[in-house]
DNA sequence: AACTATTTATAAGA
DNA sequence: TTCTTATAAATAGTT
């Protein structure tokens, strides 16, 4: 919808992008509260721009609620593997308490790999925490390395191109240029009257 | 767009609803294709209609990954909801899935801190997490230092004191051998002979 | 950010 | 559900 097609591909302009993303992301968001309100659905959505930046929509004033509703219903869509027919609940108490114990240690060391509530550990114990995140931070490192030399090659592929287009083109306009003036050049010489003196060729 | 403009309200009649929200549902993914195509934005789309029956669309081959970014963005901001005061079963439930859904948040977290499956992430990513780290680590090398300190000054003290009772010893230690000297002087005086040498004091 | 020529979506009807 | 079509809405390119 606009003046043009368009085909459906990655907007290699990055400005023209950016306009499309903005404008379309509105439209989006709108077209989805409409169908929210007009048809009473219960909806997410969610997009992460390639800032990149999110922006989200959701019919609850919540996102969490659609989210978790999500989870569930997927859950319970996918294929049942060993029905657990005998004791449903008392299997769920349990994996309930797993995980929840499993959540515990997992948020332990996440604020210990944050650097907060280090004062229960011990002097072991902070230097291996110590070894890893200098670890992870070489690894982190070399990635953004890799991600910003890619980056740069592309660019400079890209630059490549761009520069030989620009050395053809001013070919032509060279080629061009001289036989403008040699047509100029013929055309002044024909509608000369004959007793006119002629230039002469240096 | 249509024959006749149309109110943004619920529409009352069923059939007319149902009719428009498939057909609404369908230009409402084609949309969020287009967009995450044309200009290269991740995005999740999540429709329940009245059924209720569950429809989305997704960049990515897993939803999760776009949910567990959306949580990990919007973390930060999420003011704790009210309780949701529902009947205790379908509490659980939605517990339960939530529970699921912020560990697989953490755990990915924590292989990220760990240094791996670095590949999903932005540079704008990396870099966050590049100096949360850093950030992370000086914490966990004061925290060290200081423990380091308080031992050395703790064995310092405890050396002073053992010193100190050493030094008390041994002055007793030379104190009792000078009584006894004197005492064996004495007898050894005493038992002498008349006519031995006496030692000389020197 | 506003405009507008077009394309696209879709409401109603079949 | 699907197709058609008149019309509303979205938007690509432009200013």
């Amino acid at each position: 919808m606009g003046r043009g097609r368009v085909e459906l591909k990655r907007i290699e302009n990055k400005i023209n992008r950016q306009v499309t993303f903005s404008k379309r992301r509105s439209g989006l968001i709108k077209k989805a509260r409409e169908i929210s309100v007009l048809c009473d659905a219960e909806l997410a959505l969610i997009v992460f721009s390639t800032k990149p930046k999110l922006f989200h929509y959701s019919t609850d004033p919540c996102m969490e609620r659609i989210l978790e509703r999500y989870e569930r219903y997927s859950y319970a869509e996918r294929p049942q593997l060993g029905k657990n027919d005998q004791a449903p609940h008392e299997n769920w108490v349990l994996e309930h308490a797993k995980l929840k114990a499993r959540m515990e240690v997992l948020e332990r060391n996440q604020r210990n790999f944050m650097g907060e509530e280090l004062d229960i550990l011990s002097l072991r114990e902070l230097q291996s925490l110590e070894h890893q995140l200098v670890s992870a931070l070489k690894h982190i490192r070399t990635q953004k390395n890799q991600i910003m030399y890619e980056s740069i090659s592309e660019l400079q592929k890209k630059d490549k191109a761009l520069q030989e287009r620009n050395n053809l083109l001013a070919k032509k306009i060279k080629g061009k240029e001289k036989a403008e003036a040699q047509q100029e050049n013929n055309v002044d010489v024909a509608i000369l009257p004959p007793w006119m003196p002629r230039p002469t060729n240096e």
